[in-house]
DNA sequence: CCCGTTCAGTGATATTGTCACCCAAGGGAA
DNA sequence: TTCCCTTGGGTGACAATATCACTGAACGGG
């Protein structure tokens, strides 16, 4: 069983009455998750709802054509409510979840997430605020692809993904996927950072040299 | 408050229990919209759940340029759910919702829902369910703006949007709203269908001619 | 060291978006 | 009616992205 203290590391939870965190901590299981592995997808439906203590999980979308897009990131501290949706109505779900990293996770029943829906209104609040972020997560996604530039957005993803140090360790074809877009897209736009001095670039690496001047890139929107 | 049985129009409500049948009819009220009016969007914050019993809502995103482009559609029968997050997580909500028809809608209110969503199974599940099948346009239209043809597109939206007759009165614009393109975008594919003889325009009309061949285009993912 | 795989570069071409205009159709006011 | 004035739509030139068809370089395992 674990911990019993994980609830109040989620922002909103930590108010639920002492009653329901009980109840969640006896019918919830910690799991452990490695890297690279996918969590839920077409063709996985996991009946639970996660919170993830630890890691973080990458949502993307396979387009028919077999081309991705990265939807968002679920951190830890944070729920996969969009799965649970999709779970109890049995849409065909066309987006996969995979753990980036190493995830420790709590995973909680179906049977208990709708006693808790009906028990506490803080939990259903809890629900609803992580469904809004996640949609407006989406809203945003919509935006950028369809009137964004993709140099201001590979600027913003860049330093997102460089959050801690200025070494990012992936490829041209990564990134076009975080974007939605063409490898080759993505490599003429790095060639021209580079040229500008942006970044310096060597085989499945990039360096972020000037943090400013993408800023002023990715904030001119 | 007029009607009692309009709950049964909603495919997932007509199995609610008798009492919460006569508590959500009581605390709720019904209203009638123009066409036209914009029902909820940034600094029109409604604090109601609305239940759409005639007529339709388009739900569409205005971005940072004065770009449009349509989210999804609101239909009779449906519920406009993804408001009801957005309102409870107090999140700046950037899309807005425009009546396209008359719209008769039943309001209820905040406290209403939320006291349904302890009380029923059956309401969480149509909530759930509802929000569910949003969020699978939400990613199809990400899917479409990223990895699909305008002329595919353009083909889809004529179809749908001409689904009684085969004459629609809109615009270029509005198409191009619709598609989250250009204007100039639009007029020429429209074109491109005119001289092959799949539809007839006039100004601020456009004739389906050959919907069997716009089928076959849409449908050339 | 060879070989297969992954990563990245590039030119040519197609598609889509942007800009700067144009003109025509319709509607209201005098 | 005539004059505007607004709205809808057409178009050419050009910019930005996407696609295709390659190329070779870098790395890893046998």
């Amino acid at each position: 069983m674990g911990n019993t203290a994980w609830i109040d590391r989620f922002q909103g939870l930590s108010t639920l009455p002492a009653a329901v965190k009980d109840q969640l901590v006896a019918e919830s299981a910690v799991m452990k998750v490695p890297a690279g592995k996918a969590v839920f997808g077409p063709g996985a439906v996991p009946d639970n709802l996660l919170f993830l203590l630890k890691g973080r999980v990458r949502v993307q979308q396979t387009s028919e054509s077999g081309r991705d897009i990265v939807l968002y990131r679920v951190e830890a501290g944070e729920s996969c409510v969009l799965t649970t949706a999709c779970l109890l109505a049995h849409e065909p779900y066309s987006a996969e979840g995979i753990t980036e990293t190493e995830v420790t996770a709590v995973a909680i029943p179906r049977g208990a997430f709708d006693r808790l829906m009906a028990a506490s209104k803080e939990f259903r609040e809890f629900v609803l605020t992580a469904y809004a972020r996640r949609i407006t997560d989406l809203f945003r996604v919509i935006d950028d692809v369809a009137f964004g530039r993709i140099d201001v957005r590979l600027a913003g993803r860049l330093l997102s993904l460089a959050s801690d140090g200025d070494d990012l360790a992936t490829t041209h074809s990564q990134l076009a996927t975080e974007l939605g877009t063409a490898r080759e897209v993505i490599s003429r736009v790095l060639n021209d950072f580079q040229k500008r001095g942006f970044v310096a670039q060597s085989r499945g690496k990039i360096t972020l040299l000037d943090r400013a001047s993408l800023v002023r890139l990715a904030e001119s929107a």
